[in-house]
DNA sequence: CTGAAAGCGCTAACAA
DNA sequence: TTGTTAGCGCTTTCAG
């Protein structure tokens, strides 16, 4: 049995490797329309430069074999596959939705294919997803980045790389307004009556988490506001009782949190102590994920635009594997998107 | 300048296509280190028949020069890419977040790359992906999809598959055990003194909202209700108005929606409408996703173990592509995983 | 244990 | 308009 299997083109590889059936080739295709390859490959991705009626030829023969270009082939050839990759750092963060999204409706555009991995919230992982996905695909978005900055700078030589949420140097990004933001949640607590307030933090490498921070630490200085940073802390639901528990040691009257997953965790243990929200304690997130309308109480929150977001930077993108674009440099430009805060019964006046 | 890009191996393609660098190849790697490029693929690739010291040697000027094996070329070559896809009707529905996580593990474990694609609850887009991508991965996982049998007959011509949630002739799939389950959410219904349910049905192609529907009408005859079908709504929060509104012009004291999404949407609508959950109407919803449990009021639901399915589905797609592996036939196997009512504050006795 | 050479499916000169 | 030919980067016989 395996004795046969020597170098006949065909019929060999089908015991071994159970390939449902062999797929039709550009070689089968010509033979059976009776050109050459390169004619076939003109009817299919030269169209003008072949007669028409060859082409319909072509085109039929091919139908009926089933045959359809073969990516991976074309890719060795071009060194394109008209595939981006979108990384995120935990896709079952609903945060993520919207950039997912928005990235698909942006790729279907550009007639790019989308393919999305997770980074598992490690640096480590995503840089070994870029290694492996790399010659597979024309470039990446990356999302909330973990990595380091060298990191980033040599995978950034490799290949290309547009970044949402998270700046890095010479690299183009796509981020929303967390000093605008951070400033309208500060200043929603403060005409609120509230003098101090927790942050929860998020990872620790965590570039988005670092600008809210900044924003917090300068809206509250601004206002006159004490801020006191806590975590880090994952950022799921799994996280709130310590978080909020590690809230109530203090005398703050208002808390923030990395984002809604981490809030709504907060609000979940809050509950269980028996502290009212907001007529105890006030709760901010970020995000405005799903979730956040229907939790209890209903979470006031930073909306980004996320959708916007994940369209933006697939566009870069694909600006980005057009001939003749600019490589990365000096210039490359970081898109600021706005945020809003949206205010729903989670946050009210301080205690008196 | 573009004059003398004509042959030029390496000087050229840099102006029109602005690729951030030109990796390094196997070719350059063997001219750095002296040996042929056969020795340096078995450097990598076949650690066992190449000279230890030699292959040190190699593998050290292979990293100076930053090389790693294209996977496409290697894909051209073996017809594996050692990836797999992962589609989801909606990436932005919570509940297929489980099978992603499932699926990742499992496909770490098998050393397998994991694209992940979303069909946009859109058979012909979901068919696009599959043809799209059929030639880059090793095989699909398809989950909950809505291609009719007849489309998934021909992709598994070229395709190996496996299934979730969803079965189709021939074809290995892992499903959630919906005849257990009805069975739980009617006998928990009855026991409450309910006499009559509404279901409301998600989308017209979903496989999973058939076996739903058809386990809890099996049930409700068993156990003497009645059991009316609404719908299609589309399972998202935004049909939970027009459905919520629907259930309300029945006598109904029990609604089952396809998903949580949709009962979370209705459950918002009830209490819009000021209906008391669950003292007017018990509310059961499926899946048991993320918001479920902290919704208002919290939501009784069918669980699933979808981080299983998602992991068995992607080992039995390995398992397919090993070699030797008996190809699909009469004797695919169907799993069926094992289902559990979760019974939260939604539901409870019917009103007198 | 290592090298030479053929070829995976496709595209892009170049000729005809 | 079409065919011929030479690779893209890699693996894999087959010799040495």
């Amino acid at each position: 049995m395996a004795i046969v299997c020597q170098k006949l083109p065909d019929a060999c590889q089908h015991g071994l490797v159970p390939a449902p059936r062999r797929r039709a080739t550009i070689t089968s295709v010509a033979e059976a329309a009776g050109v050459a390859t390169s004619t076939v490959s003109r009817a299919f991705s030269n169209p003008g430069r072949v007669n028409h009626v060859t082409r319909e030829h072509v085109l039929a023969v091919a139908e009926r074999l089933g045959y359809s270009p073969n990516p991976t082939a074309q890719a060795l050839e071009s060194g394109r596959t008209n595939t981006v990759a979108l990384v995120v750092p935990d896709i079952t963060n609903p945060y993520f939705s919207g950039v997912v999204k928005g990235a698909e409706r942006a790729a279907a555009e550009a007639r790019l294919t989308l393919v999305i991995g997770d980074a598992q919230e490690n640096p480590v992982h995503e840089e070994r997803l870029v290694r492996r996905l790399g010659a597979a695909v024309d470039g990446f978005v990356l999302t909330a980045s973990r990595m380091p900055d060298e990191a980033l700078q040599r995978a950034s030589e490799l290949n290309r790389i547009v970044l949402v949420n998270r700046a890095s140097p010479g690299l183009t990004s796509v981020v929303a307004d967390f000093a605008s933001g951070t400033g309208q949640i500060v200043a929603h607590l403060a005409s609120h009556g509230h003098r101090s307030f927790v942050f929860l933090g998020g990872p620790a490498e965590s570039w988005s988490g670092a600008r809210r921070w900044a924003g917090l630490h300068a809206a509250a200085a601004e206002h006159g506001l004490e801020a006191t940073r806590f975590g880090p802390y994952t950022p799921t639901t799994a996280s709130g009782p310590a978080a909020a528990d590690a809230v109530l040691t203090t005398r703050a009257t208002a808390v923030v949190a990395h984002n809604d997953v981490l809030a709504i965790g907060v609000l979940q243990r809050l509950a269980e102590r028996g502290v009212r929200v907001p007529e105890q304690l006030s709760v901010v997130g970020f995000d405005d994920v799903f979730g956040a309308d229907f939790c209890h109480p209903p979470l006031t929150t930073l909306a980004e635009r996320t959708t916007e977001a994940g369209a933006r930077a697939v566009e870069a993108l694909a600006a980005l594997t057009r001939p003749g674009a600019t490589p990365t440099g000096e210039d490359a430009p970081v898109r600021v998107l706005p945020t809003q805060l949206v205010v729903r019964a989670s946050s009210g006046p301080a205690p008196t």
